[in-house]
DNA sequence: TTGTAAGCGTTATCAC
DNA sequence: GTGATAACGCTTACAA
């Protein structure tokens, strides 16, 4: 391996001026900086992250816990985050959130015995012991969640969201409209989403009629037999994730009936599952590779001082082919 | 932070003792033992990993490269390598390949940095490049491509699969079968696979028809025009990849034809994505999880030794609605 | 069984 | 503008 000092004897100078030069620096004469320069890239030299981040307390590491490593709104999110990462110089380390926080709580405390710059967490809350674990000197933030006021995160408005997402089903002229709600244990947004969708009924005085899944496609079928049981004349089913709305459609078709015609269907999240049923999946978009990229660029602003970032992103309704206004 | 030095003076004894005991080495009285377990718990003590990592030349760190961060295929190949990895107490450091190697190579030569303790490869080949960005005191193996003999690599053997695929559809009474490959040029698996349909359709006498997508959904529409142009009375479609199967699926519909009645469709890796259609996807197994975690294994089995790891995986054939014999 | 001390490769403080 | 030198927190000979 070649080190700070090889270069500082192949250029003649000592290791703190190649140190200075490396980290660009000032105090060297542009002369000793060619040779420096030179040396570093003829030795191919790159300077040790362990002994730099031991040394300054700090690496170019940022945490990033997922629930599930595997879904397409985790990957999208980290596909976001990898990039803006990497565009500054820094890179990803990946964890996966368990059931319960000690699973991350440990995760945590690993991610600090490497000094990582900051640590993501997606779709999961801050627990008082997970926030412990990392310590007091490393920023974290939550995206795709919002925590209360207690910690940094970045989402969308999911109360609104799926207010808007049901009061553009009402719009189609719906009426006997179905929430396929996620496990509110598990993932938090679901009660806040629930709860826009509770308000734009209200409002149009509709009686809601709802089942939870868990937000994964294998939990969509049975929890739509429920919803169809508690009223079979649904005319539009609303699935909070765009895996359980991808399911629904299948499991209508599979039932014979026709989507859109028989039953609109919509979906949130727009992962890309959305766009492997047919008809394609209408739903509520949120930004996900742009709240990932932002969550990076908040996460160090601190640092580098980038302009301030806006903690609620714009969400949006996307038509797609598996809805349509209700015909009577 | 709470160093070692701390927990000696705690626990009054030596910085090298605590070393000793935290590490499980031995030449330590039991009352020793339980004072310094003691201090290391009332102080939480946690070694520090760059310290730990800059003396010993290793750390508990494996870089996994993936050409996609955000597709079925490379998320369900890391959430096995992540399990491992955990099992083991090693973490996962996340990067992308880009289109060109260099990309990689820089991400290989920080890696290097960190004093990873291992690499792995998704579904794509090392370059000479790469190998050397990488240094040669840290194992690299690719995942889910076959690399010749040049580097240790795992997979299922894709020749014989698309052989047993194109065998399986002609044993279902098709005679006339396109095939939808991905991009040869960008993952070398396809010219494999292609190999094996050309091999099946060769020893049956059928003539092959075939067109390249890339991989992804949005390929396979016009692809898949391109075949039926070819042929427009084919009775099968096999996709190189369950992304295009899917999109054939639903672009066959849209059509107006029947899947599986009219048209018969396989698809290729089992990823979530092929469950994701309707009627779903029949497809070639990839045994992606267990192929993270065997990943993992092999490259930590030079330390510490497990048995020796198969590198090459089987494939199964997993029959669902999207296939059915042709009745003439 | 235990402690002392050197050193991993870097940066930062201080002289010059 | 440049160079010694002292840490950073740990492991590991080597002594005792």
């Amino acid at each position: 391996m070649t080190t700070i000092r090889d270069v500082a004897r192949v250029a003649g100078v000592s290791p703190a001026t190649v140190s200075r030069v490396v980290n660009g620096l000032v105090g060297y004469s542009a002369e000793t900086q060619r040779r420096v320069e030179e040396a570093v890239e003829s030795l191919g030299y790159e300077p040790d992250s362990l002994a730099r981040g031991l040394k300054t307390k700090q690496t170019a590491v940022i945490g990033v816990l997922a629930p599930l490593v595997s879904d397409a709104l985790a990957s999208e999110i980290m596909s976001g985050v990898e990039s803006a990462a990497r565009l500054r110089g820094y890179s990803v380390m990946l964890g996966r959130t368990g059931p319960n926080s000690t699973f991350a709580a440990s995760y945590l405390r690993t991610l600090r015995t490497y000094r990582a710059a900051g640590v993501i967490l997606i779709s999961a809350a801050v627990t008082p012991d997970m926030r412990r674990a990392l310590g007091s000197g490393i920023p974290l933030m939550s995206v795709a969640i919002r925590d209360g006021q207690r910690f940094p995160s970045l989402a969308i408005d999911d109360e609104v969201a799926a207010y808007d997402g049901t009061r553009y089903l009402i719009g189609l002229g719906h009426r006997r409209i179905g929430l396929l709600a996620g496990d509110p244990a598990s993932v938090l947004v679901n009660t806040v989403r629930k709860r826009g969708y509770l308000r734009a009924m209200a409002e149009a005085r509709l009686s809601p009629v709802l089942e939870d899944g868990n937000s994964l496609y294998d939990s969509a079928p049975p929890a739509l037999a429920r919803l169809l049981a508690q009223d079979a004349g649904l005319t539009a089913v609303f699935a909070l994730s765009d895996e359980m709305g991808a399911a629904v459609v299948n499991e209508l078709q599979r039932m014979g009936r026709r989507v859109p015609d028989d039953i609109s269907v919509l979906g949130f999240d727009n992962t890309r599952t959305s766009q492997h049923v047919f008809p394609a999946l209408s739903t509520i978009a949120q930004p996900l590779e742009r709240m990932g990229e932002l969550a990076v660029e908040r996460l160090l602003a601190t640092e580098d001082s980038v302009g301030p970032v806006p903690r609620i992103l714009p969400h949006r309704l996307i038509e797609r082919g598996s809805t349509t206004s209700l015909t009577t």
